[in-house]
DNA sequence: GATAATTCTGTTAGCGCTATCATAGGCAAT
DNA sequence: ATTGCCTATGATAGCGCTAACAGAATTATC
């Protein structure tokens, strides 16, 4: 089971490929970069006996001798909910077309996490860093202030950027919501959503959601929190809990859509008529929720045009090009069939 | 905006710290990794610097050097599908305990992505590899042949693993699923998946499926494959269609939970008695399933202890202590509501 | 007090590549 | 020829760190 040649070993360097192509370790260097001239006729030695040997240059050297990396350092804060996968989709297909690498860490929403994840990959000195949320340890703050490479904080708009920001506004997402909630005569209004004080996108925009009820004169009606387990069961079971216990609710808001359409199916399986009686929302817009019986009212989030955004910032600054400091995407608004209409 | 000494543009380097503290840059080296013996008086006065200039080490540098990294290259299809997400997620928390960082790739599905994603992960010469699927180009089964660092295979166990091999026999589990269909009396059976020639492990749960089937003498009565779109959405649609043209099933087997589980809205909302009428079961026990009205049979394709397996195997290796070369995980056939019980 | 054993710290030489400059050859214009 | 100006290739010197060894300082042992 060996290769055409010998079984490599020793790791292969430029100097095999050198010896076996008769040309120094520099010219070898620049066919495989494709840099500088070469002749047709060396290119082709040297490819083949690249080719031939099963050669895979040294990135680390290569990166160390040119001071140039060509990755990405994205950080998020966990992988179970899907809005983090999508956006790093998209951020994905955008660093595709360039011949940057996205990196992916995560933080488990856990600031000192977040810190020990940054630091280690800056020791990478990458071109540059992808990161959710405003909120982050003085300490992780300095180091990307000192890493002088392109910034972009993701998600969330409501706060202080480090450099380049690309996002929703959360509160105004919770405060539109809310107006559109009151605008359509619901009064007594329930919320639930994830017990994570450190998720501070959802908290925001709970902040806004209350705020503009209160500038209409309303509170919070009911509220129920939860942590762990399956959102659709969540969503259930705390929709069973919060009208058991309030049952003049008339209008569920919820901080996503996965226990919003737990809730949703709540209400449809016990002839809760919606959104007659109660009515709904979530937030996100997951796919997910065009397969529901009903369409669940929702905001679109845009997180593949942030993960877009935010990577085609990297891409254009790491070519010395300029691009924007700063991308407010709005939230749409989708009634869907659960926020009755006028 | 400077930090407490003076903003560092030119990066830090060793050489920095050394300075600031007055020892020489090997001790700075020893201290910030925690090797050999420093004395605690020249510790703290070393990381006393470090810290207030804000220094990050190079681990390009530091690599180079000594010929270690801590990176473990992990490629998987996509992360569009929840499956793949959870098993970053257990490989994660696995490296996470240890030294090990792991560093994702995405190939969509394409062989050729698959290899140039591997080219350029191999390029940073990781401890590791772990790749899904036993489905290779020459060229990349050739390069992680290679590579000498442990290679872990994960998902599927049908076929010749490169080195060690993490999963679940994906034909055994259709032909498990057919067996229960049987045994539970249903003849008329339809078929939906996925119209993805390359994701291999769906194909080889349909041809299980559908051996064991013929090993009965029954044949797969009507069959719809779909691609792209919310696989909910898709689920209903082509439960729909099939069940218009073949009314005559009995049962339903979709090659993936999402679409089972709009598969089995669909019936629930067209009165259609499920398991009486028609049976359903999916694949791959995602967590959502437990909050539908009803629970879909399916079978648990073991992600987690897939991720948690082969990333302890190569954190295993990397200690040069020795790892099981193959594990094998059984899928439990979950019956649910939709497949009825003897 | 001398020697050995044990800390602790420093010196030197690369790791595998690329930037930079130097050089060899080819060819056109003078 | 001579000069100039290309193109194609090579030689040299590091990138920032660590392995390996060397040496100084300290302590232990007789």
């Amino acid at each position: 089971m060996s290769s055409p040649s010998t079984p490599p070993k020793r790791p292969l360097t430029l100097r095999d490929v050198s010896e076996a192509s008769g040309v120094s370790e520099m010219t070898v260097s620049r066919v495989l970069r494709n840099r500088g001239d070469v002749s047709d006729a060396t290119r082709l030695k040297v490819t083949e006996a690249a080719k031939r040997l099963g050669y895979v240059p040294n990135k680390i050297a290569g990166a160390l001798a040119s001071q140039r990396v060509n990755l990405v350092a994205v950080i998020i804060p966990s992988l179970s909910n899907m809005v983090f996968p999508e956006v790093l989709t998209s951020i994905n297909e955008v660093l595709d077309e360039t011949p940057l690498q996205p990196v992916f860490g995560v933080t488990n929403y856990q600031p000192e996490k977040e810190e020990s994840v940054l630091f280690e990959m800056l020791s990478w000195r990458p071109s540059g860093v992808i990161i959710a949320g405003l909120e982050h340890t003085d300490a992780a703050r300095a180091m990307m202030r000192n890493a002088d490479v392109p910034i972009v904080e993701i998600m969330d708009l409501d706060g202080d950027p480090i450099d380049a920001i690309v996002g929703v506004s959360q509160r105004r997402a919770g405060r539109e919501m809310a107006e559109a909630i009151i605008a359509e005569g619901y009064r007594k209004i329930g919320f639930m959503g994830t017990n994570m004080p450190l998720d501070h996108r959802a908290r925001k925009r709970f902040e806004g959601f209350s705020e503009a009820l209160a500038k209409a004169g309303i509170e919070i009606a009911d509220q129920e929190f939860y942590s762990g387990g399956s959102a659709l069961v969540k969503g259930r079971e705390m929709t069973a809990t919060i009208l058991k216990r309030s049952p003049d609710l008339d209008f569920l808001y919820y901080s996503n859509d996965m226990i919003g359409a737990g809730g949703l199916l709540y209400c449809l399986a016990n002839g809760i008529d919606v959104p007659g009686q109660v009515g709904l929302a979530g937030f996100n817009g997951v796919e997910l929720l065009n397969g529901l019986p009903k369409q669940l009212a929702t905001m679109d989030a845009e997180r593949h045009k942030i993960g877009r955004a935010a990577a085609e910032i990297i891409a254009a600054r790491t070519l010395g090009q300029d691009a924007p400091q700063r991308v407010e995407l709005t939230p749409r608004l989708q009634f869907g069939e659960t926020l009755k209409r006028p």
